[in-house]
Order: C-alpha cells, then structure tokens, then sequence
DNA sequence: CTGAAAGCGCTTACAG
DNA sequence: CTGAAAGCGCTTACAG
C-alpha cells in the first residue's frame, strides 16, 4: 500500500497538506484539496491507523463491553451501538467478559484498553472497584448502560416507573388478581434493577388498593428458562392471576412459553 | 503513563533490551530480565500498542466479521470466537455487516481492517466478489466459518453426512414417516449448507428404501420464527409424521415451540 | 494557505 | 548478551 508521502509527491505538496485535505480540515484551498484527493484516490492510498493514531493519541476505536453476548438483551445493545458507532465512523473493540457462573470469568485488565480505545461502553456490568478505578485512570470516557456508576454517564430507563406503568395499564383494564415475574439478577449485572421493577409493581398495586399475596411474586432466574418455569407455577395454580407482569423481556419470553405449553384448561 | 525510556532509565539498560525482555525474548540474561521486570512493575509500564504495531507491524487484534450478532448461532460463534481470541492474547475487532434485508446493509470496506487486525475470522457470511478480493490482497489470513471459500481456511461440518446420520438414527430407531424442515438461507449467509442439509435427508431415506413426499420436506424460513410455521404445519396434518428432522437449531427451537403449543391432539 | 521538522513510542536489524 | 540508531507512517505546532 502506498504512504502518505507517494500521495504528497505525486500531488506535488507536503505531506502535511495531504494530511490536513484528507481529514477534511480548513485552510486548505479548494484547489489543492482536490489535486490531493484525486493522488490518493488514483494511489488507493489508506492512511495507517496505527501511524495516525501514535501521531495524534485518537484510535478510532470503541470498546463495547458485555457480561454475555449470547443474551438476547445484551445481543441487541452490541447490535445497537455497533451500527450507530459505524454510522460515526468507529470500530467497535469488543470485550466479552463472559461470566457464567457466580465469579467473573475475566477481570478487566488495564492492557485491554490502554491506548487501544477512545472510549468505552459498559454494559449493565456488575465491576469491581478496582476496575472502576482502574478504567477512570485510564482517562477515556466511559458510559454506563443500565448500571448508574458515580462520575460516569449512564443511560437507563426508570425501573420502577416502566413497571408501575405496565401494571397501572393492568389495572386500568380492570384487572386485579396481576401476577409478578420478577428475579434474581445475573450474576455479573447490575443487582438494582430487578429490585426496583418490583418495587414499580408493589407502589402501582398499592395505589390502586390491591393487595399482593406472596404467591402473586415470583422470583425467578432472569432468564427465559426462569420465566418458564415461573409461567408454569402461576398456571398451575387454582385461581390463576388474570394478567401477568414480567419484569425482563427475556422472563416475558419464557412466560409466554409457559403460556403456549399444552394441558391448561383456559384462564378465567 | 509511563513510557519504555522510563523504564529502560530505571533499570539501567537500553530501551532495546526492556522491549526484548518484557516480550520474553531470548538473549536476554536473567538478571537483566529480572531487573527490567522490576522497574517495569514499578513504573506500572504497558507498552503502548499503537506504537508497537507501527515498529512491529502486528497489532494484536482479529477481526470476526458478521452478517448479524443478534442471531443464536452467531451469538454463540461470537461468543466462542472472543475466548478462545482472548485466552491468546488477541482483541477482537466485531464487524457486524448487519443484514436484516435481501441487500447487504454494509459493503466491507478495506479501511475496516487495513492496518487494524493481525487476522479476520469471517462468519457464514456470504460475500460479493470484490469484497473477497479486497480482503485478500490486504495480506492477512482469512478463515472462514461455514462458508468454503478458495483460497482461505475454512472450518465447516460435513453437512450432508451430518443430516444424514441424524435422519439414519431416526430411521434405526424405526421411524419411516420422517419429515425434514429445511428451508431458505438467511439473505447475507452461506447459501450451500440449507441445500446440502436436504441432501444428506433425501440420501437417507432413499438408502433405506423409504419414500419422501413432498409434505415430508417443509421450506421454511431459517429462523425459529420458520421452524413454528414449519412445525405447526406438520402438526395440522391429518396424518403426522413420528418425528421430525430439522436442518438447524435455530429452526428447531421453532419446531419444538410448535410440539408445545396446545391443541394438538397426542401424535401416535 | 503551505511546508520543514519534531515527535508520537515502540521494534528491529546491525554491530559489537 | 546489549546498545545506538534507523525506521514504522502519520499529525501537529510553529513559521512564514
């Protein structure tokens, strides 16, 4: 591949000016910005991210990091911030943490992102406090997704309003025997959430006058295979509830699956 | 942070001889290991990787290329892919091509990977001529999961002989009214294995002498969306078959949601 | 608006 | 076994 000096000589400038024309900056006349990118294209000339990013400290790169990838849920946010750091012109530098079981599999190690990335994204990830400390001397941006951290940006939804909705919703349609499917959270995740979606559908139900059996809350895996199986114990039950809250999409999948399964004489 | 001069001035040696011993180069004698080590932990020295892969030219990094990351398969590939990377010592570059329609969302692009990864791992992704061509004169390897390309490694199973050896089971087990849902690629993958799945079913049964109707062989969707309606289908008929073989687990997710669903009076 | 030159922080022959 | 020096290929003040 061609340098920056074959595009400099072939377009008869620096290669400082090649530079500045290439990367779209002012002070560059139109003139010699066009003969340059004309040598680039003409050289197929790709400027090295490694020498580019030595020179001015900026990657390029993102780091996107996950307990798990193979959860719906954290599939679709790797999805969603893959294609909207793309459109920006960031590659994505994925970091599987990869817990399955009660300790973390990987602890994050400063080596994984020193020098490596611009900034990173963390995903509804339970960390260490040398971790946190760890990625804040790093002196990167870090947003959170999920999971509020002192000094970091986060972007979440409001835990117990979304449920007190959903159940107010149910309330409003008339129902008053409404189940919950709630749970424990996954072992390398945030522990708040599931807390507060219950919290939501206790205040909603207090609200409107309802009472809340023990049985009406399920404690489930945060799973769709804890959602099943949460399903199931609800419709095996006598007097089932008329309407079900599910505090995770992922629960709501199994959920419905328990819902589909065959040998349940109607609800109601 | 600290940089190699740091380091080399701490231990008393020359920067050359802290970048062999800290890369476990030979040549380099225990004391003066130990000693570079030392002053290294000291310093909490990393060495900064862009400037290393601008000298050595290696960056440490492999590229996984995918047409969705939010599919199971994929998911797990991902999944799989980044610890095995990890436990090597590589970063994983994610490039989610995204396909959610009959075009390619994203046209692989050379600067996606020009200077930026060691390697790329391409999964079951089909791709255009010039996409290929382009990967290949960038001058790494290339391995492909799936997807047999000329010219690169390819990790794949014998499709044909896998179906086959289900369908025989099932056939040694004594079923002969045996159905096979197999169906159409999803737009931006491999598009061989579906074909080849119902060519190691049709070869089984016609070895054993058992007919295949066209009921028998569902074209569905290759998604567990495919494998319900696939399912479910097979469920209507007045005249079920006794089991089912399914070209993949996603579609067999499907067609087990299809054996769950209520109504279905017992098969047999 | 443009260029010469320093600098980013390593690695790698080449000598010794 | 160790070091001096060139080189990887850009970007960025600084001058002009």
């Amino acid at each position: 591949m061609s340098r920056i000096e074959d595009v400099a000589l072939a377009a008869g400038v620096s290669t400082a000016t090649v530079s500045r024309a290439l990367r779209g900056l002012p002070k560059v006349s139109a003139e010699t910005r066009q003969r340059v990118l004309d040598a680039a294209a003409e050289a197929r000339y790709i400027a090295s991210p490694t020498a580019s990013s030595l020179a001015s400290g900026k990657t390029g790169v993102v780091a996107v990091v996950v307990p798990y990838v193979t959860r719906w849920y954290f599939a679709h946010l790797i999805a969603g911030a893959s294609q909207m750091l793309r459109e920006h012109g960031y590659h994505v530098l994925l970091v599987d943490v990869g817990d399955e079981g009660p300790g973390r599999e990987m602890l994050l190690d400063s080596r994984l992102f020193f020098k490596r990335v611009d900034a990173a994204l963390v995903l509804s990830l339970r960390m260490h406090p040398q971790e946190r400390e760890m990625l804040g001397r790093l002196g990167f941006p870090v947003v959170s997704v999920g999971v509020p951290s002192a000094g970091w940006s986060c972007v979440r939804i409001d835990d117990v309003g979304a449920i007190r909705l959903a159940t107010e919703h149910l309330i409003g349609l008339g129902h008053e025997r409404i189940a919950f499917v709630g749970g424990k959270p996954l072992p390398a995740t945030d522990f708040t959430t599931p807390g507060d979606r219950e919290t939501g559908f206790r205040a909603a139900m207090a609200d409107a006058g309802l009472p809340v059996r023990d049985w009406q809350v399920a404690n489930a895996a945060w799973t769709p295979a804890g959602g099943l199986e949460a399903g199931l114990s609800l419709l095996r039950r006598r007097q089932r509830p008329t309407a079900v809250v599910v505090a995770s999409d992922e629960m709501a999948i199994g959920v419905l699956s328990a819902a589909r399964e065959p040998g349940h004489r109607r609800a109601r």
